[in-house]
DNA sequence: TTCTCTGTTTGATGTATATCAATGAGTTTT
DNA sequence: AAAACTCATTGATATACATCAAACAGAGAA
């Protein structure tokens, strides 16, 4: 029904120099990037520069690093240095309690840009964990901070990814606090395929990435609730579940059920 | 049992030139103003700034406005031009669905920073309204922007303030996804406490600014469960509640309570 | 193939919190 | 001072979701 790597491979496509780990033994995880031929820059990067300030803007981003499916790009307490883009892969990051309870905050994509919690405190305050093998650039923070006074587009740009944050975050918090399990989880499949689209994969069909639980977790409810909630959808006709693949059926009674806030 | 306007008052007490609304004759409301002799300066301002710095920052902030219990300091869809930092006076955030349902996104104080959502689509995504008659500084976007390029120190306290509203909502969506009535009004009191603290009021006795109600949004329960939380504490000799006023007698106890996530 | 493991689905039952309802306390208006 | 209003408290009952439990499905490993 789905084409379960579609979504991960289109974006693995794209060339880097084949010898560019050669140029850091150290660390083999290690890869030199450039930013001015990444077919995600619109994604994650301001639009409307010149040449020039391309070339700049390629000294944001030093090298690459991979993490391997269930690894940490970076946990809770790790000093902050930098941004990080994703280039393949999924993530979630999330924070927990003492006492073990897990909260998922978000679930990010290619083009995303993971790594702001650190800021406030030069270190980091949730965790970042791979949900199937990834690759992201790496912005050291000093970078982006010191382009931003050149590039006041660029300045702009980094603040517009922090109100993004925290507008989304404002959304969970509604979804959190006054949506019933149907509309939580009708708005998480919207917002997904919205991504996704704008991505340019199908508005209709995707895999997802995450677990019953992680679902669950980050929107608040039981894995079994979550469960049940797809079987209902399912059974009502508005999508077709199996296992991870998802098929939309039918977009406007996802949108319904999800009564939007005039805030989105 | 608590002097219900000490919170205000103190700074009330702030000077500023009488005649400064003359100056404004079409908007009666906007006041100019220096940050350079604020007495807020810390909660609000980069620290560490040399006379001439400080000078500069003076004109970051154009003139004050004041906002009357009740009142919108901006509206949902608003254009968004500027930021605020709170003098006086109490607000609370909060977004709307289309069928009326409103969540609490946070509730502000003096020194706190108000209208970050905006900046991503230069309208406003959220609504700020005064808890109480509430005076605030005009920040517009523009000369932060401007001023952020030229002082590296004003540029990181820009990112801290956003990574910091990120990390705290965090936390929030850990309350509202994982945590018990019980656990949700500790950590709600502790966190009030401990901002109250940090701008010289004391550790165990203050006055609730907001209704059950809006308590209740923001943690996402009915006002009835919060009235309920607030007895049993009581019950308990944790603390003692007479209407708005909350006196905390075991700390210890609500840190219990709230298991702290790791994240704090 | 069969075994094992992880993740998913579905059913039966329990419970924290919501809902409905009435009373009470403070504050403002008349 | 009484009336009218808003906000808070408390009790009785309802319910959405959690919890407990068992079966099931797909992916690797032996």
């Amino acid at each position: 029904m789905v084409d379960a790597n579609a979504q991960s491979e289109a974006y693995n496509a794209i060339t880097y120099p084949e010898n560019a780990t050669a140029s850091y033994p150290m660390n083999p995880e290690m890869i030199k990037v450039a930013c001015s031929n990444c077919n995600l820059r619109e994604l994650c990067m301001p639009v409307g520069l010149n040449h020039d300030e391309m070339v700049k803007l390629d000294h944001v981003v030093s090298t690459r690093k991979r993490v391997k499916q269930g690894g940490h790009l970076f946990s809770h307490g790790d000093p902050f240095t930098t941004l990080y883009a994703i280039r393949t892969g999924y993530f979630k990051t999330c924070v927990n309690t003492e006492d073990g309870r897990e909260q998922v905050t978000g679930f990010q994509m290619a083009g995303e840009i993971i790594g702001l919690d650190g800021i406030v405190s030069d270190k980091h305050n949730c965790n970042a964990v791979a949900l199937e093998d990834a690759e992201v650039c790496i912005m050291p923070f000093e970078n982006v901070e010191e382009l931003s006074r050149e590039f006041p587009v660029l300045q702009r740009h980094v603040h517009k990814i922090m109100s993004r944050e925290i507008v989304r975050e404002n959304g969970v918090m509604m979804l959190l606090g006054n949506m019933r399990a149907e509309e939580r989880l009708a708005a998480f499949l919207l917002n997904l395929v919205q991504r996704l689209h704008a991505r340019g994969f199908s508005q209709s069909e995707f895999v997802l990435r995450m677990t019953r639980e992680e679902i669950g977790s980050y929107l608040g409810m039981k894995l079994e609730t979550v469960s049940r909630t797809f079987s209902k959808f399912s059974e009502d006709g508005i999508i077709e579940v199996k296992q991870r693949n998802v098929k939309i059926i039918n977009p406007e009674a996802l949108k319904q059920i999800y009564n939007p806030q005039t805030c989105t």
